[in-house]
DNA sequence: ATGTGC
């Protein structure tokens, strides 16, 4: 194991605290530059001891600045509370521990009013995937995720069922040529969609993000890679809906989850920056930096989100539309929800800011949509409005495994059984995005009873994901 | 999550 990754034990067990300072250690080591394990060990250790002797080093100079500087570092620290506040766990024993350790970290945040943990939570970059953080007066750039907007749309069709049976390879087909996936991927100029998003004021105001109005124009109405996907099933209503008007039955209907695509992601890149910049956390909650709303930085980040919150559901719409008109059919009922945001909305009388990271908003009688995977149920739910849960369910069934996990122990064959029998054609994906990579959807519905109703449930049918390493056209 | 990093 002469080449085994260095991790922050290692470097507690030479001397190191938990600082800044070990994650400078720690990047260094990733790179390695041709040091084995024990002489980047030794020379950390070094480093450590006498970083005045570094300071001109290639190699271990940040390091060496970084050890020199740290009490005045600490000095600009934004401290933590002692104790963390309380916070709802829903379907606990499901939970890993991970998430639950960077719950309690957020939980201390001199800015925190309130968190809860959903029970498909699992660890993430700052916030846990499924935790959701009500502040005051503050917004997180990783709070909200990378993916700012990142959403679900449903909608429910005037075709039978039985449609997927008769118009198989149709569908199929309508699939293949409306959507664009694969990271960087979009539509050939002559392709491309106009929607209002594009004539946001944002667009021309604002240096930084006029710069990305050509790659949001190309990629409006694309899907991207990872779990996203845009799937025909059936939708099964039970008993009739009241408020939807949809009367029971059995619906061809098309689910869509997708973001903000390079727009998004480079609004979240470059508001983490400058959040890091300006709010100086300890280590372990420095992912968590944030903004003041009443800052000019703050407001700028409140309307960049929004905007890569318009830009998602404008991508939606455009793939809905697009497969509608293709089908001609008419919609009986559509509904869509963000999952990664943040809201301005009211917990215990006060105005907070609520950060759902992978979770479904879930205020009273608010429609929502939890899927399974590609080849189990999903959920079409009204909110209950249960507070304790800030207003809030889980976003899907949530991994069980990671990416790379996945890829390393699952069997394609078992994946490809597992489709026949549940009746699936999935276009593109890779064996990451198998149901087996994901707990159990049944088992995260069942605990969070007291957060939603059930109202309808969505089995995909046909699928289309990204491709292996999400190259694509 | 995203076509790219201190």
């Amino acid at each position: 194991m002469e080449n085994q990754r260095i991790n922050g034990n290692d470097l507690l067990a030479i001397g190191y605290q938990e600082n800044h300072a070990m994650g400078v250690a720690l990047k260094i080591n990733k790179k390695r530059l041709g040091f084995t394990r024990e002489e980047m060990l030794v020379t950390f250790k070094a480093v450590l001891e006498q970083p005045e002797s570094y300071l001109h080093d290639p190699v271990f100079k940040p390091l060496a600045e970084v050890l020199l500087s740290i009490d005045t570092l600490e000095d600009e620290t934004i401290a933590l509370k002692e104790e963390a506040l309380n916070y709802a766990v829903y379907g606990a024993e499901h939970i890993e521990d991970g998430a639950k350790k960077q719950m309690h970290v957020a939980m201390k945040l001199p800015v925190t009013v309130a968190g809860a943990l959903m029970p498909d939570a699992h660890q993430g970059y700052g916030l846990p995937i499924g935790g959701v953080l009500a502040t005051n007066n503050a917004v997180i750039p990783y709070g909200v995720g990378v993916d700012i907007g990142c959403r679900m749309a449903l909608s429910v069709f005037d075709l039978p069922a039985e449609y997927l049976n008769t118009h198989h390879d149709t569908l199929k087909n309508v699939l293949k040529h409306s959507t664009r996936f694969g990271a960087g991927h979009g539509f050939l100029r002559h392709e491309r969609t106009d929607h209002a998003v594009l004539d946001h004021s944002l667009f021309e105001t604002h240096d930084f993000i006029r710069s990305l109005k050509d790659k949001a124009w190309t990629q409006l109405g694309s899907s991207g890679g990872g779990n996203h996907f845009v799937e025909f099933g059936i939708m099964e209503f039970a008993s009739a809906d009241a408020t939807l008007g949809v009367a029971p039955g059995k619906y061809l209907a098309l689910l869509t989850h997708s973001g903000s695509r390079g727009l998004g992601a480079t609004i979240a890149g470059h508001y983490t920056k400058l959040a890091k910049e300006i709010c100086k956390l300890p280590y372990e909650a420095q992912h968590l930096a944030y903004l003041d709303l009443h800052t000019a930085e703050g407001q700028e980040y409140w309307l960049a989100m929004n905007l890569a919150g318009d830009y998602a559901s404008a991508c939606h719409e455009v793939i809905h539309d697009k497969i509608r008109k293709a089908l001609g059919a008419e919609l009986l009922t559509k509904v869509e929800n963000h999952h990664n945001f943040a809201w301005k909305e009211q917990f215990e009388g006060e105005e907070v800011i609520v950060h759902r990271k992978g979770a479904t908003p879930a205020g009273k009688d608010t429609m929502g949509i939890i899927p399974g995977s590609m080849a189990t149920l999903g959920f079409l739910v009204r909110g209950k409005g249960e507070e304790t849960a800030i207003n809030s369910a889980s976003h899907g069934a949530g991994r069980l495994m990671s990416r790379t996990q996945a890829i390393k122990t699952l069997s394609a064959t078992d994946l490809k059984t597992l489709l026949e029998d549940q009746g699936v054609t999935l276009l593109g994906a890779g064996i990451d995005e198998a149901p087996m990579a994901y707990k159990d959807i049944h088992t995260v519905m069942s605990a969070q009873t007291d957060l939603v109703d059930i109202v309808a449930t969505f089995s995909p049918k046909i699928v289309r994901m990204a491709d292996d390493g999400s190259r694509e056209d």
